[in-house]
DNA sequence: CGGTATCCTAAAAGATACTG
DNA sequence: CAGTATCTTTTAGGATACCG
């Protein structure tokens, strides 16, 4: 936990005390690419690593399988060979994916949650739920905003 | 709700059952980049939305104000302001930030969370709490997979 | 079958200049 | 001061072919 010495030259003495709150909490979200917080927001909201998680949360697949169920529950356009490994490489280095592979020929490789990888699918279902909850708070608030938009 | 009807032509019958349980709960995730679960895990994950959402649930800001701010806080280099205006406009959209005008010369706009906004901000406080918890994890993880790697 | 390499497109974000 | 327009850079993602 980094975060000291933030400079605060040129913003108005009233918002120092403030700014100076948030700071620490900002420094809790990290700022940098490589801060946990930002990594795991940035899976999270990429077009893929979510609904890999949820799919990983039913059991262990293999690459095909996965990248078929994928392909046919993910979206119109499936996911390409080359980036479900991309996104199964990143989970497993963050340690929310398990990578085991049984010597054969050819080998077969599986994929299932690590218990981490699990605790964090399941705070995604929290904010899923808590999204659907208010999907129509959003679906009226967009309304609301294309219209006077239309002005 | 929609999300019925799901083709599972060409996948093994044996994940039939499983994967149709796992159909309706990706129905809930949605699909497309416009549901509204999609939207909000992507405002998250992106490089602003997020830390916008901590600034703004401190208070009332204006526009510069806010900019300097994230560009103190947020990160290295600064937010710009086509950025910022586009990422206030989108959590405007989605309800999540409210935007007031008042007519002066130069008119004075300022923003602040909605109620709808402000949930969401305490949403991603528990996601970002729980990654700081579970942060040695993730950067053991990190090693163990770059250790590896180098061999 | 899983993975990589190569190439390509689309989308996000940054820099800069300008307007009411 | 807030916002827009334009241009450029960066990154995510997709298509395809090939290798062990």
């Amino acid at each position: 936990m980094e975060g000291a010495a933030i400079d605060l030259t040129g913003i108005d003495a009233a918002f120092h005390a403030p700014v100076d709150a948030l700071a620490r909490q900002m420094a809790a979200h990290g700022t940098r690419r490589e801060e946990p917080v930002r990594a795991t927001f940035g899976l999270l909201g990429d077009r893929w690593s979510t609904l890999i998680l949820l799919v990983l949360g039913m059991g262990t697949w293999r690459h095909a399988e996965l990248r078929r169920v994928l392909s046919r529950l993910g979206a119109e356009e499936g996911i390409s060979q080359r980036v479900l490994t991309l996104k199964l490489r990143t989970l497993e280095r963050e340690g929310f994916v398990a990578r085991h592979v049984v010597e054969s020929v050819p080998p077969k490789v599986s994929y299932a949650l690590t218990p981490l990888g699990a605790q964090l699918k399941a705070q995604a279902e929290r904010l899923i739920d808590w999204v659907n909850a208010n999907r129509d708070v959003i679906l009226d608030a967009r309304a609301r905003f294309d219209a006077q938009d239309a002005d």
